[in-house]
DNA sequence: TCGTTTCCTTGACTCATTCAAAAGAAGCGT
DNA sequence: ACGCTTCTTTTGAATGAGTCAAGGAAACGA
């Protein structure tokens, strides 16, 4: 909707100048988007890319997802059986809650968790880097209406 | 190799009966290798089973995981990057340690987490039923010969 | 503005996973 | 043991997220 804020290229951009990628308007559009809709998946952010960029080819936004990824200017989840989702909010080792109905995402921070999580009981000589959280239940709204356990994809179901 | 151990096929028979499901061939097979092979994908399981029961359809195989995971007696993971993964491990809440280098994964027991953990600062009004611990780092033999993040699919890296 | 280097477009392709229909096996009651 | 019903498996095709590769276009330092 109002993802062409003059505020927001701005910001982008300037995010993008602190690294040694070049500032093209694709990649200023896909930062855009990924803060315009958490937890995006790819389809969607190419959607949104191409309301202010109509020609953007999907390799672009997915050459762009990964480069940004890398760089660490934005973050690439993927929940089981979800496709990869990208977020915005990075560096301060939140985590998520997954609704396992609707797949909703929703952000958390580990307040408690902090250093617990980061110290497995025995580490098996791995240098561990980070601590990943999924919290996994039901969101409110498919709680109220008694949704269950979606379907798992098995035709004939038990 | 040693998958058509007849201890192996009772307990996996055994476990079978007592779900609701039909003891099959294909699912005692596909439960043994699951156990074989921890943390083992779809197409190790194929083959595994397929050392058994030559015959069996990729789509047997597919359907019995499903099935196996819907009824408890074998639990998927999915780490970010990875395609689905399958362990017998199941009920201890147990967590997983996954190299960023070579994609090995180890189990740890959350021994210090159990309730942090499961206890996020604020549910967002979720109803929250489990919470999964991912740890990212590089396994011994990783970090001894100083492999570094592997590419992660870019052609034009930075 | 020019040239170099990096990035984007185009279009084909891979591969895990799923769908659908029909043939085949399990388990039940007799 | 036999047949019936229902659940499973086979077969073969399709889907779709993501990737590969080559050539044209754009960014940016000089």
């Amino acid at each position: 909707m109002n993802g062409t804020n003059q505020e927001h290229v701005d910001e982008a951009g300037a995010a993008l100048r602190q690294t040694s990628l070049r500032v093209t308007k694709q990649r200023v559009a896909v930062l855009e988007a990924v803060r315009d809709h958490p937890h995006a998946d790819t389809d969607t952010v190419i959607r949104s890319v191409r309301e202010s960029l109509p020609a953007v080819s999907h390799q672009a936004v997915y050459d762009s997802l990964h480069t940004l990824t890398e760089v660490g200017l934005v973050r690439c989840i993927q929940p089981s059986g979800s496709v990869a989702r990208y977020e915005r909010r990075i560096g301060d080792n939140h985590h998520h809650l997954v609704c396992r109905s609707c797949n909703l995402i929703v952000d958390v921070d580990c307040t408690i968790g902090q250093a617990p999580c980061l110290t497995p009981s025995h580490d098996a000589g791995f240098l561990i880097e980070q601590a990943e959280v999924t919290f996994w239940g039901l969101c409110p709204d498919c709680a109220d209406s008694g949704a269950e356990r979606p379907e798992v994809g098995s035709r004939s179901a038990v």
